[in-house]
DNA sequence: TCTTGACCTTACAGTTACTCTAAGGTTTAC
DNA sequence: GTAAACCTTAGAGTAACTGTAAGGTCAAGA
């Protein structure tokens, strides 16, 4: 198989695939005649397994680990239950930022009519929030 | 005023602020006979501006157009208006995603036991999520 | 006065995870 | 035969910094 239909198949681009095999992140695939990538059913659950564990929020270092724990047949769960746990951790506080900020956001929105007036209030909310011109000199 | 002491009062680091002189984000500080950057309250100003609307989640290419609308005594309030309903539903979309993220390693989290034991159910939800593995060939 | 440490300067390399481009070879369809 | 659609590699570009090297400046203490 094609590097584009194994793309089509992991959800990864050809380019991505090319990048993980370039870092040594996945096993390169065997070559054929004509030096074209060819894939096979084990590569293609390797680069599934690397863009589900992507998607769900590990880097390219944590799918190393992973992998490698995946490859090994003597897996060290301790390990990856506090590698999932401290990433599910750090994903909850993200949510709550993005959270914080939506809420900005959205009464920014409220605060500018948009009726064409010269005048936004999202701009001065912006530079007014921590006003910090006290005074200043060298 | 010292960028160090700047850095202190607007938030960002005095790298960073460097660099948004470097990439013309903000005005160039005058400077001091020694060639130190000497900063005023309207310089701070600026560099809190932006500083809010980075952690507001706007890119450096968005903070650009809402400092052109800052600086500019015509604010056009309905772009403004725009770029900020825009970001809003970007943001609510990415919290979407975080949170399918958060439940998927939560799931992941509570299917590893932790026991020590030598398979861990995590690789195999990561693995056979979506399984492709029908047929492979050239 | 000398020295030490904490500042400041620039320029440039490194980071993450790709994405794009160039320049060329191969395959497929008409 | 030829044009489109593939494939290859190497290398540059992206965002938004961060870190490092090599050196100049300043304030305080012995």
């Amino acid at each position: 198989m094609n590097i584009s239909q194994a793309a089509k198949r992991c959800g990864l681009s050809a380019q991505t695939i090319r990048y993980y095999e370039q870092i040594a992140l996945v096993t390169p695939a065997r070559r054929q005649d004509n030096g074209y990538r060819d894939y096979q059913a084990h590569d293609l659950n390797q680069l599934s397994f690397v863009h589900r564990a992507r998607e769900t929020g590990f880097s390219i270092e944590e799918c190393r680990e992973l992998l490698d724990l995946y490859r090994n047949p003597s897996r060290q769960s301790q390990h990856v239950h506090a590698l999932v746990q401290e990433k599910a951790n750090r994903v909850a506080e993200q949510i709550r930022r993005l959270k914080a900020m939506h809420k900005d956001l959205v009464a920014l929105a409220r605060s500018c009519q948009d009726d064409g007036a010269p005048h936004c209030a999202i701009l001065d909310n912006l530079a007014d929030h921590d006003e910090v011109n006290s005074e200043a000199s060298s």
